[in-house]
DNA sequence: TTAATAGTGTCTATGAGACATTATGCA
DNA sequence: TGCATAATGTCTCATAGACACTATTAA
């Protein structure tokens, strides 16, 4: 670790928070409010302050500027380009974050922040030639944030961390398919889903459907999935 | 992204490059010359230099202290605890690479830097709680690439990046034993790696063993491994 | 009744684990 | 000959995929 010139470069966070909203892959953004892409989206986030944890900025910023106050934030990668600020050497730890939404208003995003459906934005790095363009590079940290929540429904619970509490299969299903961007077969993913010990606990009461009426359950106490339940080739 | 005080706050970039030498996992590290920590054994690594981007870094820091001249650095995760450098706040992007050794002296280390068995090192995150102390929290960061290599053995055909050309099965073999620390079933592991198109590719040329004579192969094209060789629960 | 979704049961194909057996070198 | 490792074959079990069928509500 020779020092060499160090000066002039900063570091931030920026949080990618994912939910399922509208049975579509979501994210939080926030609308800029100054230049440089002044008016354009990008994710939350900001500088890093003397002695504070980096997951602590990423909590702090992502509070500031939506109002949204998420307590387990898991880091996804560094994005470090040169060029990808226009302004300066920007080094951006980014943090991925998964979130239900429920009926309470305190749980919703503020200000000029809302959730943007994954599948309106323009994202190169997802095929998706289209829709709202972002910030920066936050394109291409939204594909790495979606590869990421794609990734660990295969061999880890975190499904369930993206419906409110209670649910029903279905609606953890539902999660699977709007992530995946495919459907899955109802009876044997009831079957994997129960099957594993610790996914879900069954709460004994039903709720009211399009059809005929279904359990409730919440989550159990697993984090990991074995075997995983895989995407396919 | 509101700035805030940012300056004295350093960027650098540390490598674990890990290899497979006389059938243990192993990784490459470099005596301190200076203090803090001097004379104690760390990741090769240094700080980011204006305009370079955070590989380039890795590989240039890499090569200085030990010679080693590594082009496919994969980022494994960034650590910034405030006070993980006594110095001064310096946030570190660590990079993780895989190497094979061959008898070339040209791709050995040199200077201060020689690699280290894992299972020789201090690595409470692995439950090693006596062997080689590291400087900084780089046994953490060592533990955390160890446990990537491991994950990667399962969906990909990394595996073959820690063996030289041409190799045997029964090497290749050896370095899922030697990342994963169990044995596999030979006769099932070989079905599975020539049943996986473009893993591997045979020559046609034998080498002798101990035993019956052993069918030599390249690495294939193929990096994904599909379906997944699982560790196990 | 039909539509819609929840939920159960079962057949089959695939692949992993386990094990037996043969092949081929060397001491 | 015995030993060590490579290589092949096969049986079994777990599980994913597919599909048929039943259950329970609302319109």
């Amino acid at each position: 670790m020779a020092g060499t010139d160090r000066l002039g470069l900063g570091v931030a966070c920026d949080v990618a928070l994912l939910t399922v909203r509208r049975g579509q892959l979501a994210v939080l953004l926030v609308q800029r409010p100054d230049e440089p892409y002044r008016d354009q989206w990008a994710l939350p986030g900001g500088f890093v302050t003397d002695d504070e944890e980096l997951e602590v900025t990423a909590e702090r910023t992502l509070a500031d500027e939506t109002g949204m106050h998420i307590s387990h934030l898991e880091q996804l990668r560094t994005y470090g380009k040169p060029n990808r600020d226009p302004r300066a050497r920007v080094v951006t730890v980014a943090y991925v974050a998964f979130t239900a939404l429920d009926d309470d208003p305190a749980n919703h995003p503020v200000g000029r922040s809302r959730f943007w459906a994954i599948d309106d934005l323009l994202i190169p790095e997802l095929d998706q030639c289209d829709g709202l363009s972002l910030a920066f590079d936050h394109s291409l940290i939204v594909a790495d944030a979606v590869e990421r929540a794609r990734a660990k429904l295969e061999y880890t619970t975190l499904a369930s961390a993206f419906v409110d509490e209670p649910f029903t299969l279905g609606e953890l299903r539902r999660v699977y398919e709007a992530v995946w961007g495919i459907s899955l077969h109802e009876a044997n993913f009831r079957r994997k889903v129960l099957g594993t010990p610790g996914f879900v606990e069954a709460t004994g009461e039903t709720a009211p459907t399009d059809g005929r009426p279904a359990q409730l359950y919440r989550r159990g106490n697993e984090t990991r999935l074995w075997p995983p339940i895989l995407r396919g080739a």
